[in-house]
DNA sequence: ACCCAGGTGGCCC
DNA sequence: GGGCCACATGGG
């Protein structure tokens, strides 16, 4: 699949970025929505100084309201990317690398702890800021799974652990995977509507619809 | 007027 | 521990 779907798409840059940090932020301004929003958000913020853990950690939580609007939930966002930067701050003097660095497992049980950091965003956040062997398995990848019918499940770990057990522990492997897998789930394989001409083979006409109802 | 976007945390039973 | 729900903007 890994192939097909390689010989499919161009293997674009995922994520590319200025810092491990600037990564961490935007993981969390991504979640639940479209990236052109918080690519926006990340403009402001980089404008303002406010890409670095000291500045973020006394920014004013009003103006880093307004700063990251565009990116929706931007109350509950500020309070996270001002709390995780206080961390980095507090705990590390502003450097993540050396949390990032760290024994994969309690680095991530360390992000998980932080307020506005779950599963997948701790998970984004260690394999492309840190560069470490974890996969994402995101709602595109169950999708994609489920519609080719290779894994029926919507369960998190169970999605992960399906993928880590039988692929590469290269994080870049594992880097293009996810890209791929966003681009078929993007171009093929949405709610609705529905294309019809899935590469895969999938399942996409037949009533396996995912979305709300 | 809908639906969707690279989720998370809080509450309920 | 699974099933809802609020969170919020911008684009199609």
């Amino acid at each position: 699949m890994y192939i097909r779907l390689q010989e499919q798409f161009e293997v674009e840059e995922w994520w590319p970025s200025e810092s491990a940090f600037e990564i961490m932020v935007g993981a969390i301004l991504t979640q639940q929505t479209n990236w052109d929003n918080v690519e926006r958000s990340l403009n402001e913020l980089r404008g303002k100084g406010l890409l670095e853990p000291r500045r973020l950690a006394h920014a004013n939580i009003s103006e880093l309201e307004e700063t990251i609007r565009s990116c929706g939930f931007y109350r509950q966002k500020a309070r996270s990317i001002k709390g995780m930067a206080l961390y980095i701050q507090l705990e590390y003097g502003g450097v993540p690398e050396l949390l990032l660095n760290k024994e994969i497992g309690s680095a991530r049980d360390e992000l998980l702890s932080l307020n506005g950091v779950g599963k997948e965003t701790a998970d984004s956040i260690l394999l492309f800021a840190g560069k470490r062997p974890k996969f994402v398995a995101a709602v595109y990848v169950s999708r994609v799974l489920r519609r080719t019918g290779i894994l029926d499940s919507t369960d998190y770990d169970e999605v992960q652990n399906y993928i880590e057990s039988r692929f590469s522990d290269d994080p870049e492997d594992l880097s293009k995977l996810y890209a791929l897998f966003v681009q078929l789930a993007k171009t093929h394989c949405r709610p609705s509507p529905r294309c019809g001409q899935c590469p895969l083979e999938c399942d996409c006409e037949t009533g396996l619809a995912q979305g709300k109802k």
